[in-house]
DNA sequence: CCACTGTATCGTTATATAGTTATATGAGCC
DNA sequence: GGCTCATATAACTATATAACGATACAGTGG
C-alpha cells in the first residue's frame, strides 16, 4: 500500500492537489457542493463569495480534478467529481478531532 | 461516513492541514522520513535543503501533527506521526494516476 | 567557563495568490 | 443585429510565505 519513491515532478503534482484543498474558501465551496450540483450563481448565494472570486476558485478545483463541470444553456453546473474529496477531508477531520480530544484530556488531567 | 456541516473555524483547521502538505519541499521531507526517524542533519543530507529552511518546514509539519519530535542529547529526531500522511498521499496519487491513464487513453484514441 | 555542534529563530527579499473591480466572452431572446 | 444574463478573464492591491544569511539558543566536552 505504501508508495514507492516519487519523482520530483510527481511530488509537485501531489502538492498542487493539496494546495487546491488548502484554502478555506475552496473547502466551503466543496461543502456547498455536497448537496448536489450547483450553478455559479447558486454557489454565490450559498457561499457569499463574489462572482469573479468564485469563478477563479472553481477553475482551480476543476483543474485539479476535484469538481466536474457541465454546461447547460447559459449556466454552468459544478459538482463533486467523486468522493475522494470527502475521504480526504474525513481523514483530516479525524486527525483534528483526535488532537482536540487529546488536548481536552490533557487539560482535564 | 460523510461529515456533517463544519464550522468556519473547523474549515480553517482543515485548510491548515492541507496547506502543510501543499509544499513539494515538505512532501520530500515526509518521503525522507518513510525510512524511519531522522535528525535534522540527516534530513539536510537526504533532501539537500538548507538548515534554517528545513527547520522551519519541520516546525510546520510538527505543528500540524504530521511528524513527531524526539530530543536526544544535542540532536532532534523527527519521524512520521502516524500513517495518515501515507494514506492521504496514496489517495491523491491514485487520482493523479487515473488522470494520466485517462489522458493517455484519450490521446491514443 | 569556554568552545563546539545541532537546532531554532530573526530579518530580508522574491514570489505566489486571494480578493476586488472592470471588462470580455458567449448563450438565448427580441 | 442588438440586449441581457451567466460565467470567465484581466489588471491590480494586499497578504502570506519559501528560501537564504546571520544570529541566538541549547546541550556536550574540554
Amino acid at each position: 500500500m505504501t508508495r514507492r519513491q516519487l519523482t520530483p515532478r510527481q511530488v509537485e503534482l501531489v502538492a498542487e492537489r493539496f494546495k487546491a484543498l488548502a484554502e478555506p474558501s475552496r473547502l466551503r465551496i466543496l461543502q456547498a457542493l455536497r448537496g448536489g450540483e450547483r450553478t455559479v450563481t447558486e454557489l454565490m448565494e450559498a457561499t457569499g463569495f463574489g462572482q469573479a472570486n468564485l469563478s477563479k476558485h472553481l477553475q482551480v478545483l476543476h483543474a485539479t480534478g476535484f469538481v466536474a463541470r457541465r454546461k447547460a444553456g447559459v449556466s454552468v453546473y459544478y459538482s463533486l467529481a467523486d468522493d475522494d474529496v470527502l475521504a480526504l477531508c474525513d481523514l483530516v477531520c479525524g486527525r483534528i478531532e483526535r488532537e482536540l480530544a487529546d488536548r481536552r484530556r490533557a487539560l482535564a488531567r
